[in-house]
DNA sequence: GGTCAATAGTTGACGCGACACGGATACGAG
DNA sequence: CTCGTATCCGTGTCGCGTCAACTATTGACC
């Protein structure tokens, strides 16, 4: 019901006006392109009962080992601020997936940890997580990722410094 | 602590393992891109007490004129899922910057329409939406966009063809 | 006319991101 | 020891995306 043959962005949106500019055409293509991604990461984890922010908090405490992670240290690999990543976890922890527990020496802070339900859960679908970014940059040849990366640190580069 | 330059994404996130391919990197650089341009935009647009979806609305509606577009439509040129829109518009509505009334000919529909409160205020924010983007991908020539937008229409062939 | 499917839109419930604020703890200054 | 301040974390609130279920209306078919 919504089929949507691949076509330049301007086709699919405007019938009302083009773009004013290419830039303004690349930003709405840069930000419509990462929300299509976004749902299809959505859709194929879902099977598991597990959403992609819950999926990458997951890997980091994996990657953590036993010792665990403070959970301002998960907010900041995954780039989101404090409150949400409190809730993710309350979400994880119950789920069984992962544990919390303060610190003896600094009782302001808590470490989490994965458990070992949560590594079976992993294994199961690295596989699958590996598929989507894959499946998504599958048509493009390795100068044209070289160019993309260069395009977007160069995006990056100039909000940065337009922030400061 | 919280200190960023710019750098590669590798280096920003991963002190524990490095990516395992360059087209997951390149993804990882989207999203976070992506996810940098939304909050900019945020930011930009929160003085005038509106985030950039009720702008894109009010943008939408300003394209259809007086005639106004149904609640659909406007999901289809957002490319959102209808209870979205609806509850957007409520908001939009409730500050008075659009109108909903029924459609006499088919009472299920609702033609959803910008008031003048609503077309000063995107006069006043023109400018400062324009500059968004003009400032976002300042730094990357003609060619550089044109590699770009290539490279996610090339994306997104590859996600719809394989959603089917 | 009555029934049924399709369409347009809304509502409820849940998860997530962001901001503001508060509570608890650590740590240094006096 | 006490006070102020910084840090780590949690909670309340809001905006928003999404699914599922629902209402209202239309139109076709019997």
């Amino acid at each position: 019901m919504k089929a949507k043959p691949s076509r330049t962005i301007a086709e699919e949106i405007v019938q009302t006006k083009p773009f004013r500019s290419k830039r303004q055409e690349a930003l709405v293509a840069l930000v419509r392109t990462t929300d299509l991604i976004r749902r299809m990461s959505v859709e194929a984890f879902s099977p598991h009962g597990i959403t992609p922010q819950q999926y990458n908090v997951l890997r980091i405490l994996r990657g953590a080992g036993k010792g665990g992670v403070p959970t301002l240290t998960i907010a900041e690999r995954m780039m989101e601020r404090t409150p949400g990543v409190t809730r993710l976890i309350d979400r994880i922890a119950a789920r069984g997936w992962a544990e919390r527990r303060r610190c003896d020496e600094d009782r302001r802070r808590v470490f989490c940890t994965i458990t070992p339900a949560g590594l079976k859960l992993l294994k199961e679908m690295d596989p699958l997580a590996d598929g989507v970014d894959a499946g998504a940059l599958s048509g493009l040849a390795e100068d044209e990722l070289d160019g993309l990366l260069g395009a977007l640190a160069e995006i990056r580069r100039a909000i940065q410094v337009g922030m400061d």
